[in-house]
DNA sequence: GCGTAACGACTACATCCGTGATCGTTGAGG
DNA sequence: CCTCAACGATCACGGATGTAGTCGTTACGC
C-alpha cells in the first residue's frame, strides 16, 4: 500500500471520488471532457489504481463496479505533507508565509485563515 | 523552459542553491552523505537539469562549473501552486483548513501565522 | 440460434526517471 | 614524451507513466 498515485490516475480518482460506485464506461464519460481519453485509457487507469489498492471493485454481472478505496482526505494529506518536507524542512508556516508574500491570499483567504486559527487556539 | 524538475534533479538543485558555482565532483560530494549516488549519476542530472535550463554552466578550463539558473523561490511557488490548483481547487484556505484539522500545526505555527496574516492585512 | 457489441484481460510502446557504465580526449606528473 | 587519471559525452536499462490497441468471451437483439 501507500504506493503514489500519478496524475493521471487521480483525475479518475476525482471522478469516483464525486461519485460511485461506477462502471469502467461511466467513468470514462465523465472524465472525458477534461481529458479526452479513450475508454481503454481509463480502463488501464483503474487496474492500476485497483493495482495499488486504490479502488476496489465489485462484479455487478457482466461488468464490474469501482468505488475509491483511498479516501481523498487520506490522499490529500499525503501530498500536502510531501509538499511541505519537500519544500519547506516539514513546517507549515513557511509555506503560508511563501504564499502570502507571493500575494496569493485574497483578503477572503486571510479572513477565513484568521477564523480557522482563532477557533483552533481556543 | 518550466520543464518539471523530478526529486532527483530538485536534490541537486537543493545543492547549487546551498553552494554556486560548483563542479560536477563537488555537487556529487556535497549530495553523497544524503543519497549516496556515484559522480556518473550526479553529471547526469546535471546534463538533464541543463537541458531544462534549470542550471547554467561556464568553462573552467578542463570542466564546468554549475549555477542555478531557476531560483529556489520560484521553484518553490511553482509547486506549491500545483499543490493547491490540483488539490484544493486553487485556493489556500481549504490547505490550511486541511492542515488545521489534521492537527499539524504546532502552536508555533499558528501564532507565526497570525502575525503574518496582520501584518498582511495592514 | 447467431452475430455482434460490450467487457475485462493482456499487450504495446514512447517517454521520463533513477541509476549507472563506457568511450574518447586531454592535461599534468614523471 | 608517455601514461594515466580526470572530465565531459553518450549509451544503457529497468520501472513508472500516458495513451491506446488487440484478443477472447458472452449476453442480448433479431
Amino acid at each position: 500500500m501507500a504506493e503514489r498515485i500519478s496524475e493521471a490516475e487521480q483525475a479518475v480518482m476525482e471522478t469516483l471520488w464525486n461519485e460511485a460506485p461506477l462502471t469502467a464506461q461511466e467513468v470514462a464519460d465523465r472524465v472525458a471532457p477534461d481529458r479526452g481519453w479513450s475508454l481503454n485509457t481509463v480502463k488501464t487507469l483503474l487496474g492500476r489504481l485497483l493495482a495499488k489498492e486504490a479502488v476496489a471493485h465489485e462484479e455487478d454481472g457482466r461488468r464490474y463496479l469501482y468505488r475509491p478505496r483511498l479516501e481523498r482526505e487520506a490522499f490529500a494529506h499525503g501530498e500536502s505533507r510531501r509538499l511541505v518536507d519537500r519544500l519547506f524542512g516539514g513546517r507549515v508556516s513557511p509555506l503560508v508565509a511563501h504564499l502570502a508574500e507571493r500575494d496569493e491570499l485574497s483578503d477572503q483567504d486571510i479572513a477565513e485563515i484568521e477564523a480557522l486559527l482563532k477557533a483552533l487556539r481556543s
